[in-house]
DNA sequence: CTGTTAGCGCATTCAA
DNA sequence: TTGAATGCGCTAACAG
């Protein structure tokens, strides 16, 4: 029925085993062989047989990248970048890998179970993208799963997500926290003082970071930080318009809104707007990210870009065993504070 | 080294080919015998060997999801739907399938591989997301390699992209040239007649039918289809900046500029905003698809919606044969006119 | 309901 | 540089 490596070999008058190493292309061939061979392979439209290769070698061409919502762009930027790394040399059978992204949609079960479906592939590696989730237990499961992934041979990095103790995993952890203080830092510089927040989901670690590096910003200035000023939601743009909304219900005199990211801030923009407040000449709003999007915002977002595209080759090329992992295993990768239209000086 | 079924066997005190059955769950084991089975699984850390299981079956679990721009949420959105039915009855090992998303990136190259790629894992099914290339000498290769992966048993289903003939596959189609008909004659309708137009890259298939249903437009209400008011890009903000300052520069007293797309649109928006154009009442702005963004836009987008995530996951069901393909294995999904604050009549 | 027996298609020894 | 032989780990008949 389908056509196989000995099909091939029969038909180039050459053993399955030449046929194997010229597919390869690890082993010496005579140049007339593979070219027969190769001429073979064409003919008969042959395509090799993965599992069988990936079986007799007990290693795959897999590649797995993990990311909580494929809808987001924040992932797809990063996703995307990873992906165009997995070309060229470093993998068997041709150099190419199939890199694959797998979306968990954020469910802590999903996670796990992908992790299993591609241990199970035999994955050559796996990159894990974005905030983790503060649960415990599953921190645990976690630990256990990709610590025995990374004993089967599977490498382990983790891009813009806190490292991972005694797995081996690489991590290229976004700072978060840094960049959050120097958003919040901006608008203090400002003279703004009464400041909502708008927060990600408490369970998500990005969540954590970036309101910890907010408060910090907070201390730094002297400035009280009223929990009461604080609220949590979705990355979303519909969880921003609701939080702001709650915000401005809690504290009409508002005159700064920090967004957990920036579909988060376009939805307090609309919100605000929806309110006959003007930005920012009202009310100043802050997101996080830099995504494409943000700048055609009206006006144009303040926010904290993170290098995304570039993190995501640097996991990439990681992954394919092509760069050296940074000391430590553990690399810092830094935002840039972008300061655009959406931030101005309060009214006096 | 790694556990085997055969140590499972063991310690369960059954023979391998019992372990098999527990596990893919498909034939009828004792409840006691099960238990210990499972048992031993859990006791053992055990996880199957996919590419032998994948061997011996000649099937595997994998759905390859392909598209052209993972980035981009018009994408992401029909590949998480996709994804997302993914999971339930109807797989092996488990009713778990690793559906994958495969980032062509545009490249007819890169399309090619990958289908060679999921081909050579036998995968079991493959979505391909989103418009085709309208290059002759591609379609054909792309035809044939559809024809051989269909023959090989991979089910195939087309999502927003143009049906493919005697390859057997199904196609959900959007009906790009209806919404795009409806969409100028909404500009018409409200007296607009100088009407500028961004088109997509010219070789991809949703490109001329969007245009088509443009002309199709004018035609009906017997306004002249001027060249020049025709401006081609990609299908980025970027692209409708430049080509926004083309339309302008050839006409600036276009009362009217329809974009290819939302991003698009976002871009002649911030192109017409720096030429001191007001959002409607100089010009109109309208967009295609409806991304969520496109809400937040301001003002407010009016565009076409695509049912993006019901489409997606209507083609996911069909790959996982839970769903009945439409008959004649077409069906062509429409698009809704979504009209908001971007569009109003022209200045008299 | 369960065990036995053969391969699935390929990569990799070991010889030649 | 090439061929022959072996086994990767599992599923699917076929018996029992």
């Amino acid at each position: 029925m389908t056509v196989t490596l000995a099909d091939v070999a029969a038909r180039a008058r050459v053993s399955p085993a030449t046929v194997s190493r010229v597919l390869n292309g690890n082993y010496p061939v005579a140049a007339s062989t593979r070219e027969r061979v190769l001429k073979a392979v064409a003919e008969l439209d042959y395509v090799l047989n993965g599992p069988a290769s990936a079986l007799a070698a007990a290693t795959s061409d897999l590649v797995g990248i993990l990311v909580n919502d494929i809808a987001d762009p924040f992932f797809g930027i990063m996703a995307g970048a990873i992906q165009s790394e997995m070309g060229g040399p470093g993998g068997r059978a041709g150099g190419e890998r199939l890199a694959v992204v797998c979306n968990t949609g954020g469910a802590p079960e999903r996670e796990l179970t992908y992790l299993t479906l591609l241990q199970r592939q035999r994955a050559a590696a796996v990159v894990l993208t974005g905030g983790a989730l503060e649960d415990a237990a599953h921190q645990a499961a976690m630990t256990a799963k990709l610590g025995r992934l990374a004993d089967a041979g599977t490498r382990i990095v983790l891009c813009g997500r806190p490292a991972v103790p005694e797995t081996g995993a690489i991590a290229l952890t976004f700072d978060n926290a840094g960049g959050g203080r120097e958003l919040t830092a901006h608008l203090l510089g400002l003279g703004h003082r009464r400041l909502g927040y708008i927060a990600g989901p408490r369970e998500r670690t990005t969540t954590g970071q970036r309101l910890e590096g907010h408060r910090a910003a907070l201390a730094a200035y002297g400035v009280e930080d009223d929990p009461r000023r604080t609220v949590h939601g979705r990355y979303d743009r519909r969880s921003g318009y609701e939080a702001t909304l709650e915000l401005l219900r809690r504290d009409p005199a508002l005159t700064a809104v920090v967004a957990a990211n920036d579909s988060v801030a376009l939805g307090a923009c609309a919100a605000l707007r929806e309110r006959g407040l003007r930005i920012p000449e009202d009310v100043s709003v802050a997101g996080f990210d830099d995504l494409p999007f943000s700048i055609d915002a009206v006006p144009a977002l303040t926010t904290v870009r993170l290098p995304l595209a570039e993190a995501g080759a640097r996991a990439g090329r990681i992954a394919m065993g092509r760069e050296e992992p940074p000391p430590g295993g553990i690399a810092t990768v830094r935002g840039e504070l972008m300061v655009r239209a959406s931030t101005a000086p309060p009214r006096p």
